[in-house]
DNA sequence: CGTACGCTTATTTTT
DNA sequence: TAAGCGTACG
């Protein structure tokens, strides 16, 4: 054990052995390892039993981490132990105990996209107008009902709007009991109500577990705290690890209010503070760390370290997104040639849109590159119709599944005969297979024969191993021959292979060699345990695993992500691009409350994932929505004070860079115009001559700088960016505009 | 049943 | 701009 080689904050964490704690872990500052390592010492010190222990995470990733981790500190098997997303976790218990929970043996769970085609599916059956109540909007109304832990009759409403998305909530729930499916927020809810109303249940949990161990707490929904409440019995020590500075999951529905509530209903007064940073350099630091004290309410830290002040952190203005992409490309080049592997290097920006220029510039110039994000294995389309031909061996009633294959490949059913089956369906209330033996004619024995086929498929399928069971299906389906038959095919024909050999895999993994899938196996740890026939486990494998996104590992190869996705990386260079009003911070974030600061905990984060040097670039021109817009530099970047910072372009005046940002009416398209005409120019309506970078008043959206202008006569539009609402179009013979002296 | 065209829309995302 | 979706047509 290495409690030795830890700071003086981090051994008391590790070693606490009193009460519940709160560890305030900054960027860097060791999270993971106080993590492992208290888990591992309380084990060694025979304080815990592995059995005893429970620890939680938000990804996969996360939880495999800890996992190896723990195992490579112990000479135990780390797979019997509590150690798992709060889904994965959730699931675990759901299956344990299927009956209490008011659930089939073989539910399934429905991942995002299957959740909207099952609403969008109801919307149709009842008659909603999709216009009025779109399905995207109940989606979210169902999902964050239920991460507040409200079931439809419990939740308020009060104007028709909501009235409505309440029922088709209720409507929702009733269809997934029906057809036996859970979606992702229902694993959680679920899991709660078995312990709140089963108290064996929840007894033998609370007195199992006598260490709950959080990790990423700043990210946690009111649901899973509930969770955790009521899993921590009396004897059990809470330990949550987060940093409410890295906050940045609220649109999802995180809380980070969870972690002052945590520290007043548990922690009290065991907080213990991470602070030494071992990961970047001073200045950048001390960049970060005074970005971060412009956020109101925070729990309070200040990293430091000992590394030393290191490189000052480099600003660069360019004028278009090309231009900033060149750059970029240019420093990398002389980064690479310094030595630097092009690993370690990453390029991060706000939203996805802005990797296309990004990636072209990398492309032409031949630099490796890898983009995370991105469609993942298991979301593949023809990965999602083999698992929906395993699932309805596993479950004919699950009408999703249902869906999605009976016509494909096509067969002859098409949306006629959809249709009278989900009337006979709706009529008797039941599945759709079910609903199959009442359609009679033509229609009725196409379907009949896909049930049939289902069915012999169920009977030869369940009494193979998983993956000849999968290779099966993929056979007999049709798929194979189908994607056989497509002039692209080659590629999804070859991800059905790998999905075989994930079966493979999955064999291995859980001990289910020589075991037929339809057979029930049982995890000797739990005693409570429905066993899982190994073919519902891949299914929900599949589920709550969607799969690694990245491809082609091994090339040296450049980074490029969302700040989101970097949550959690490190680098030695990292770039931060588009650092502009209205990307970064994001419009959009101004009109929601709390919007402006979960922005700026988003640019704490981007920057503390450098290690030795931090760009920071931006551009005065962007294509966006197809149309150049003009900007100017992020509020955040007013926040970074000047003695940590090196301008490598030099700062512009505004007005001067301004005049140039004039876009004239070019074909179909808005081009800008070269400097001197465009300075020379103005645009006169109504009386007013409108000219860029002039100052002006909006009757509702304040004061604001006009960035460009485009069209003529009445068609003229203004680029402003008023200083409260972002940046706006405006259409200058329409909007009340006053020209203001400045 | 599949394709083609036109309309709309446009953060961040894990499970 | 460009992708995704829904409808209309062959």
């Amino acid at each position: 054990m290495t409690v030795e080689q830890l700071n003086d904050p981090q051994r008391r964490a590790v070693t606490l052995t009193e009460g519940h704690a709160l560890v305030l872990a900054g960027a860097g500052s060791g999270k993971t390892k106080v993590l492992t390592t208290r888990i591992a010492w309380l084990i060694q010190n025979r304080l815990a039993s592995p059995l005893s222990i429970l620890a939680v995470t938000f990804t996969n990733k996360a939880s495999k981490e800890m996992q190896s981790r723990v195992g490579a500190m112990l000479p135990i098997d780390t797979r019997g132990m509590w150690i798992g997303t709060f889904h994965g976790l959730c699931h675990r218990m759901l299956r344990a105990h299927s009956r209490d929970a008011g659930l089939p043996q073989t539910f399934q769970i429905l991942d995002t996209t299957d959740q909207l085609a099952l609403i969008k599916r109801l919307l149709k059956a009842n008659g909603i107008d999709e216009d009025k109540y779109p399905a995207r909007d109940a989606q979210r109304f169902i999902n964050r009902c239920k991460e507040e832990g409200l079931r439809a009759p419990a939740v308020q409403v009060d104007d028709p709007f909501s009235r409505r998305m309440r029922d088709i909530y209720e409507l929702y729930e009733a269809q997934c009991q029906r057809e036996g499916v859970v979606d992702f927020p229902e694993l959680l809810l679920r899991a709660l109500e078995l312990l709140q109303n089963h108290e064996p249940v929840r007894t033998h949990y609370q007195q199992r577990f006598r260490h709950i161990l959080v990790d990423e707490f700043q990210d946690t929904n009111p649901l899973q705290y509930a969770w955790l409440q009521l899993l921590a019995g009396d004897g059990t020590c809470l330990f949550a690890v987060g940093d409410d500075d890295q906050s940045i999951y609220a649109f999802r529905g995180a809380n980070v209010g969870n972690m002052a509530d945590f520290e007043r209903d548990y922690a009290r007064g065991n907080v213990i503070r991470l602070e030494q940073n071992y990961r970047s350099h001073g200045h950048i630091l001390d960049a970060a760390n005074a970005l971060i004290a412009n956020n109101t309410g925070r729990l309070g830290k200040t990293l430091w370290t000992d590394a030393g002040q290191g490189e000052l952190v480099r600003l660069c203005e360019q004028p278009s997104d090309h231009a900033e992409a060149q750059w970029v490309l240019d420093e990398i080049r002389a980064l690479h040639d310094d030595g630097l592997s092009r690993q370690d290097m990453a390029i991060l920006y706000r939203s996805n849109a802005q990797s296309r220029v990004l990636e072209h510039a990398l492309f032409s110039a031949g630099v490796p590159y890898r983009v995370y994000g991105g469609l993942r294995f298991f979301e593949r389309q023809e990965i999602k119709h083999a698992l929906a031909y395993l699932r309805l061996v596993s479950r004919i009633d699950e009408d999703s599944a249902f869906l999605r294959v009976v016509n494909f490949p096509a067969r002859g059913i098409g949306a006629r005969s959809i249709e009278t089956l989900t009337d006979q369906a709706n009529a008797y209330q039941t599945s759709l297979a079910q609903a199959v033996a009442r359609v009679s004619g033509k229609a009725g024995s196409s379907l009949a024969q896909f049930v049939s086929m289902i069915q012999t498929l169920r009977d030869q399928v369940l009494t193979l191993s998983l993956s000849e069971a999968v290779e099966q299906v993929i056979d007999t389906s049709g798929l194979r021959e189908h994607y056989r038959s497509q002039r692209d095919g080659a590629e999804r024909l070859e991800n059905l292979d790998e999905l075989v050999n994930a079966a493979k895999v999955f064999e291995l993994e859980e001990d289910l060699a020589g075991l037929p899938c339809g057979e029930r196996r049982v995890r000797a740890q739990d005693e409570l345990s429905d066993p899982m026939t190994g073919l519902e486990a891949f299914l929900s494998h599949a589920a709550l695993e969607s799969g690694d996104t990245q491809a082609q590992a091994g090339q040296d190869a450049v980074q490029l992500m969302t700040i989101h996705a970097a949550k959690g990386l490190e680098f030695d260079a990292v770039f931060l691009t588009g650092v502009e009003d209205g990307l970064f911070p994001h419009e959009n974030s101004m009109y929601e409350p709390g919007g402006l600061e979960e922005e700026r905990r988003l640019m704490y984060v981007a920057m503390t994932r450098a290690k030795k040097r931090l760009y920071v670039s931006l551009s005065q021109s962007r294509m966006l929505h197809g149309q150049t817009r003009y900007c100017l530099p992020s509020r955040f970047i007013e926040e970074i004070p000047e003695d940590h910072v090196k301008r490598l372009s030099a700062k512009p005046a505004i007005d001067d860079w301004i005049g140039s940002a004039v876009a004239t009416r070019m074909g179909g398209g808005y081009r800008a115009s070269s400097p001197k005409s465009a300075v020379a120019s103005g645009i006169e309506v109504g009386g007013q001559t409108f000219r860029v970078g002039q100052g002006v008043r909006h009757p509702r959206f304040g004061e604001g700088t006009i960035l460009g202008l485009s069209g003529l006569g009445l068609d003229a539009q203004a680029q402003i960016h008023f200083l409260d609402v972002g940046t706006k179009t405006l259409a200058l013979g329409v909007a009340k505009l006053e020209i203001i002296a400045r």
